[in-house]
DNA sequence: CTAGAATGACACTACATCGTCTCATTATCG
DNA sequence: CGATAATGAGACGATGTAGTGTCATTCTAG
């Protein structure tokens, strides 16, 4: 547990939901911009390259159309990114971070959290991510470590933290099986697009469930 | 070598990354096949468009390669199938199908079952195919459904059918659960290509001890 | 206030690749 | 034994797109 993690600049504004990118001020004006003008402009850029990808995947995507969603031109593009497998790489990894910081701010009882991490799981942000991942592992094989280490590595981390604390240390390794079953077919279907995610009922009835198949439902 | 005539650069060379065609007969023979050869083509185009598509994706496989590595020409593919969306929808089914028939063929105790299928879903053929229709489910919405229902449908059916024939039938709900349990973290930093396919010896290791953890251990 | 950094606008090159077309050739089928 | 279907060979057109060059313009930095 790297306690003190590094300072990340919380210049990229959590796309929620992919619909629309309004929140931008497409402020398309010219000249030497501020340094802070300059950060926004590079998290917009990556913001609307998340959209673009997980809409077209990456060989679908055009560099012509997210520069003209992020109202910019390719030249400043380029010359932010260099080409569009950076542009790519800096997306994944910019997200992937995102993700991390998302799953650090959890507090609560062991079943809320296996709860929250089901809804987590199946959410159009974390899938899409994850198909894009797994669509492009050949070409950019460091993304899928990046994916897996700030996103179901954390998730595990995090139930196992919790098992020790509140079920006793002997169960702690029971964390990773208990992930497994957290996520299911459901979402082996969800990656497939034939499910759409569960309500947070639903996630909390199973997540009930599988801590009671583990032998990790409360009081014991 | 070339001394005398015009030294004729290749365009492009084939890049064939496709590893190891299967010994295809190179008969390159012209003029109208009997119906045989005609269906041996086919089956043969169908083998070397799935090599291809596994090594590159549908993106970045070429109908230049694919016909170059199945000794036919592109005129040929055309006429087989229509253009490359066709070739592939073809391909993905032939496969599935292929993947059904083979899941077809166990028998034995749950025990052997279990450890076979996750011999199986952690197969390079299956991990792959997964991989495919998950980048391009987008683009083909209807590949997923037939993946799933010819892939793991089967399997938990087959599950289901053992558990009932050896546990009895009050434990039947306890096959899809099992079969999540039996894939684990295992199999999705697998698609990731995070950790290799599990040894036979592993995997009926794992697959005893996902029984026993659902209760479903021999001799209850 | 000045220098020059950064950008918009956009034409333009380079290149890959899908899918078609032509022609000669071969073998099957009626 | 023709008529013709099917193929090899490979050029070719059409299309899309990554990435660059150029020039004027605007505005920060110092």
């Amino acid at each position: 547990m790297e306690g003190g993690g590094p300072v990340v600049m919380p210049s990229r504004v959590v796309a929620s939901r992919v619909p629309a990118v309004p929140a931008v001020p497409a402020v398309r004006k010219r000249g030497r911009p501020t340094a802070d003008e300059r950060r926004a402009r590079e998290a917009q850029i990556l913001a609307v390259a998340l959209r673009v990808f997980l809409a077209s995947g990456f060989g679908g995507a055009t560099i012509d159309e997210v520069a003209a969603v992020a109202k910019v031109t390719k030249r400043t593009l380029y010359a932010y990114f260099g080409d569009k497998d950076a542009l790519f790489v800096a997306m994944i990894k910019d997200l992937a971070v995102g993700v991390s910081l998302d799953a650090a701010t959890d507090h609560g009882t062991l079943e809320a959290l296996a709860a929250n991490i089901i809804v987590r799981v199946h959410s159009e942000e974390l899938v899409g991510l994850h198909r894009l991942v797994i669509a492009e592992s050949v070409r950019f094989p460091e993304l899928p470590r990046i994916l897996y280490t700030h996103g179901d590595a954390r998730h595990i981390a995090r139930l196992a933290e919790h098992i020790r604390a509140e079920r006793g240390t002997e169960h702690e390794a029971l964390a990773e099986p208990l992930f497994s079953l957290l996520l299911g077919e459901r979402h082996r279907r969800r990656l497939l697009g034939l499910t759409p995610p569960p309500t947070p009922a639903q996630a909390a009835e199973h997540a009930e469930w599988a801590l009671g198949v583990l032998g990790l439902a409360r009081r014991r």
